[in-house]
RNA sequence: GGCGGCGUAGCCAAGAGGUUAAGGCGGGGGUCUGCAAAACCCCUAUUCAGCGGUUCGAAUCCGCUCGCCGCCUCCA
């Protein structure tokens, strides 16, 4: 499959370098929680991730937890809670949003503050082999002393001269910190150059380099991590092992606008997963999602996300209820074979999805000619399952169930008898209550609506 | 100032030199149905921001113009 590459900006054939993919995509900060963007972002590499292994790839993925940073200390003390009692809050309702969005989980997911050692062994490395300098407030990463600095963002240091000083304490204003001398108050850990913590670039190099090894395969993440953030771990990580590449594929998704307005955690116009999943299946917003390419912007709207609602329910219409008694008519393999060759190409998921929809039509209309659409159905719920689209029936069982059923049954003894205005206002009553009817020729179907 | 991206139907969004410019949502018409819903069928861009150029041929390549946006500072 090819993979546009922002280290050489153009897309390459994939080939990892051995049997496993090495997959590292950047976690999160577990100080809030997290809004649409970060959907976005998780769910597209639980896609690359699925398709990978449907490609009969082996794929050990891991994401950090940024458990310990400037934004933690800040909120916890407001809050008036510990940074840990903080942290695991968030991280849980993470698991819980990512559970919800059908992501499946990676396969470890180290927390910054619990690999401190190995952090200050990487940093020890890079100050013996003069990549590093201590100062007064903590360790940096020298930059004049990588000269492949800038190589992922395309930028020469030139370029990267910031208008404003600052950091007196630094030889060059864009070395950035290893270590951090620990303020009073602050959480901080013991190392050879006093108390303090680490910078938000190493742990990402350390957890690599610990879990995955001096070359990743894949490096994932935002657009907007590519500078300083990725540019930063190449940086550390290349000088420290003196292994090129640190990744061989670096793959960033484009961000979620929100409207007129920038996204901006100030401003509160943030949905948070959780707003979300209240308002729309997960499988609209995962359709939401890939209905873009990952690459490009996309912009969030209400309007978008009821038009895919709307889009999923008819693939789930397709994708379940028995056929007829005929043989099996529909074609599967030209349209698996459209997806798979959208998904090679670039993880065109537009692409892909269009297969679907297609399929889901033929499906449709082999059904209402009596054909048998077992097989069809199958390729469908297995080709949505590699964009975790789940197409159940609505899963949410609900306690008025047996009500409903009982409804639906008198209702249609109503019918029989053309009591209709009776029957209709079950019908209504009942869609007031978000319960849908649908009369088909095999009998009554019910649906829980949102 | 530096680097990069985008402008395709009412809306969203693929396509990146050559068969009818995917797909979704919406809209219009029809079939089915007691009605409704669902589903299916037909229609809904002679044209890809504008202007030039290259080419036998351009939405796709080049140049310019207009408009929008991201990054260079914390951010998925």
């Amino acid at each position: 499959m090819k993979l546009f590459n922002t280290l050489t900006r153009q897309k390459e054939e994939f080939i990892p370098q051995g049997d496993t993919v090495k997959m590292y995509v950047c976690g999160v900060t577990p100080y809030d929680e997290c809004h649409l963007g970060h959907a976005m972002s998780y769910i597209i590499f639980d896609v690359l991730r699925r398709y990978l292994e449907f490609r009969g790839f082996r794929v050990s993925y891991v994401q950090n937890f940024t458990d310990i940073d400037d934004k933690i200390i800040a909120r916890a003390q407001k809050m008036g809670i510990s940074t840990t009692e903080l942290t695991e809050r968030f991280i849980n309702q993470y698991f819980a949003d990512m559970d919800a969005l059908n992501i499946n989980r990676v396969d470890i997911y180290p927390k910054a503050s619990e690999e401190i050692p190995d952090m200050l062994k990487v940093i020890q490395g890079l100050v013996d082999k003069g990549y590093a300098y201590a100062s007064k407030d903590g360790v940096y990463f020298r930059v004049n002393s990588d000269p492949d600095y800038g190589k992922l963002s395309h930028r020469s240091l030139a370029d990267l001269i910031p208008s404003t000083e600052g950091g007196s304490e630094k030889e060059h204003q864009l070395d950035f910190a290893l270590w951090k001398a620990a303020k009073e108050g602050e959480p901080c850990w013991g190392s050879p150059w006093g108390k303090g913590r680490p910078g938000w670039h190493i742990e990402c190099s350390t957890m690599a380099l610990k879990y995955l090894g001096e070359s990743l395969d894949i490096h994932g993440g935002g657009q907007d991590l590519i500078f300083p953030h990725h540019e930063n771990e190449i940086a550390q990580s290349e000088c420290f092992s003196g292994v090129v590449p640190f990744a061989k594929y670096w793959l960033h998704n484009g961000l979620l606008h929100w409207g007129e307005e920038k996204l901006s955690k100030s401003s509160g116009n943030l949905i948070t997963i959780k707003q979300a999943l209240g308002r729309f299946s997960a499988d609209a917003i995962r359709l939401f999602v890939l209905s873009s390419h990952y690459r490009s912007p996309l912009t969030f709207s209400e309007q978008a996300l009821e038009a895919m609602e709307r889009g999923v329910e008819r693939l789930r219409q397709a994708a379940w209820g028995g056929g007829g008694n005929g043989v099996e008519l529909v074609e599967v393999v030209p349209f698996q074979r459209r997806f798979i060759e959208a998904m090679e190409d670039d993880l065109n998921t537009p692409q892909a999805i269009a297969a679907l929809f297609d399929l889901a039509r033929e499906i449709n209309r082999a059904r209402d000619e009596g054909f048998m659409v077992d097989q069809a159905q199958q390729m469908l719920l297995g080709l949505a399952n590699i964009l975790g689209l789940r197409l159940g029936e609505e899963e949410a069982h609900l306690e008025a169930e047996p009500f409903i059923e009982l409804l639906i049954s008198v209702r249609n003894e109503l019918r029989r008898n053309k009591q209709f205005q009776l029957a209709d206002k079950i019908r209504t009553a009942l869609g007031q209550l978000n319960i849908a009817l649908e009369d088909a020729s095999q009998g009554t179907r019910w649906k829980y609506r949102k």
